[in-house]
DNA sequence: GCGCACTCATAGCCACAGGCTATGACCTCA
DNA sequence: TGAGGTCATAGCCTGTGGCTATGAGTGCGC
């Protein structure tokens, strides 16, 4: 299934603004363009995508009913471009930094980037810097006083760390719509998912200790792949390669949309804690402590 | 804030292919572009974001940590933006469909494109049309025996409908960060929000009916603003007009980056369910079935 | 009733982004 | 040592998307 070209993001936030601001001329000044070349991306946009997408009349511009829900979208795909962009950021500078965060990747990709632009709204001022890696490494550069603050997934909390719950996360098995196992009668249980090679993340990431603490004790099959991103693997898993484990978060839309099947386990407890942390008696102090709190809120 | 420059999608996507196929060639072939093309899209992405994001070797290319987790959040607005061009397929032509769906805006924007995404993979022949009406209309359409299928939001189930839970929604209200009630110290209570004058959505919708019907026999205040999308009336609070309320599904990733503010709400019931319909005593047949069946699923 | 102020669309121009092919440098393996 | 893979550079060309200038339509107020 070919996938009909990409959208245009200005393009898309063009038609939002129009949306909200009532004209062509004013979204175009909004977004520092001519009003004719405003005019000339939405018919673009909307020969592009076959839909009529907004009515214009003398007095400015309205969208119509396609328009409303176009327009819903693509607010959900911007609000997830700002948020790559936020993270971005963060990660960009690695001088002149006020606050320096490290995280494990699922916390890193699925919730410290709203975390930021919270922060980033409440003390703009601040600069951050985000480093991402492993939950082992996180938890020494924390310890080692490099960083003040840290987010882990995983079991365990190393000495001398203290830490608080901001989340919770499950691992879930996920195969290709076409695997086997997207169709098996029988619920998965722990001894078979152990003895069965499977697509996994790295030694010392947070998803593989769960996974290997999980299994503890289970006759095992060695991995039949190990790779060092949430996405390597599910690409993998999407290819047939072999069953996967992955956090809840990372494959959430994979599955909604029927590009992976999770396939239901029983009999073992793949939830685990994600946890922000610091050193054991260095309370945390400004930036970070507001980060802290926007992080535990809900 | 200026909002540096979004990025361009296909880029994106060739950086997303770069990681899952290992080399820059392929991921070119994979996006049908040459290999110097590709080559000169990723330098420029780099350069766009101040980030190296691939580690280029003789032999292959992976992408550098920083990579990994651009190409993680790259993948999220991808999905997103796919989630936008499925719903526009399905809302696009008006002829050769063999299942027509209608649905209010909330239920389509949030959670329909996923739907019809699953129900496309399961049985790629079927054809939808998807047509996003008022609640009220789509009770008149699915009775008058127009579709077959509809979703809603809303209290009352219709006489002669037949319908499924298939999610729940909570209306919160909403303000700008800067609105005095970001900051109130009690507890916002019914009452004072009904006397309240709110930028809601226009009579008919399903938000408006739930608000209304949990308001009955209070004192009410007539609306400051009614704005028939939901992204219009986000606007409007942001934009400081007043108070608002909406879904909680609409507003979760603005109040998550701090861009609006939740006000805690106590003494009313603003839980409603999203229903799938379908007429009373005409059982679903075919893809309908089907897509109710995944609807219902988790 | 006639401009004025606002809408959006069209036309024509120009620059550059992004595609292509051809080629070269580098590494690895048979 | 050559074959087969990697990626980068160079040079060319097209089309996209920007701009200004202008026209056409609507409503408002003098």
């Amino acid at each position: 299934m070919a996938m009909s070209a990409l959208p245009d993001l200005d393009s898309l936030k063009l038609l939002v603004d129009v949306g909200e601001l009532g004209s062509l001329g004013r979204a175009a000044r909004a977004a520092g363009i001519a009003q004719p070349s405003a005019s000339k991306r939405i018919v673009q946009l909307e020969r592009g995508l076959g839909v009529p997408l907004i009515e214009r009349t003398p007095r400015g511009s309205t969208l119509t009913s396609e328009g409303k829900m176009v327009a819903g979208w693509a607010a959900q795909v911007l609000a997830a471009a700002e948020e790559l962009m936020r993270a971005v950021q963060a990660v960009r500078h690695r001088e002149a930094v006020h606050l320096r965060v490290v995280s494990s990747m699922t916390v890193a990709e699925y919730l410290v980037p709203r975390w930021l632009g919270e922060l980033q709204n409440r003390e703009p001022e601040v600069q951050v810097g985000l480093d991402v890696i492993n939950s082992a490494d996180v938890a020494a550069r924390v310890l080692a006083g490099e960083v003040e603050l840290g987010f882990v997934e995983g079991p365990g909390l190393p000495d001398g760390l203290a830490g608080r719950v901001v989340g919770t996360d499950r691992l879930v098995v996920v195969v290709a719509p076409g695997h086997p196992w997207a169709r098996r009668r029988t619920v998965l249980r722990a001894p078979e998912l152990a003895a069965t090679p499977l697509v996994v993340r790295e030694p010392g990431s947070g998803t593989r200790e769960t996974l290997d603490v999980a299994f503890r004790g289970l006759h095992r099959a060695g991995p039949r792949l190990e790779l060092g991103s949430n996405s390597a693997v599910k690409g993998a898993a999407q290819a047939g390669v072999a069953p996967a484990v992955l956090s809840g978060y990372a494959v959430e839309s994979d599955v909604a949309t029927g590009r992976l099947v999770e396939v239901p386990l029983a009999g073992v407890n793949l939830v685990r804690n994600l946890r922000a942390v610091w050193r054991r008696g260095r309370p945390l102090t400004g930036p970070a402590a507001t980060l802290l709190s926007i992080a535990s809120r809900p």
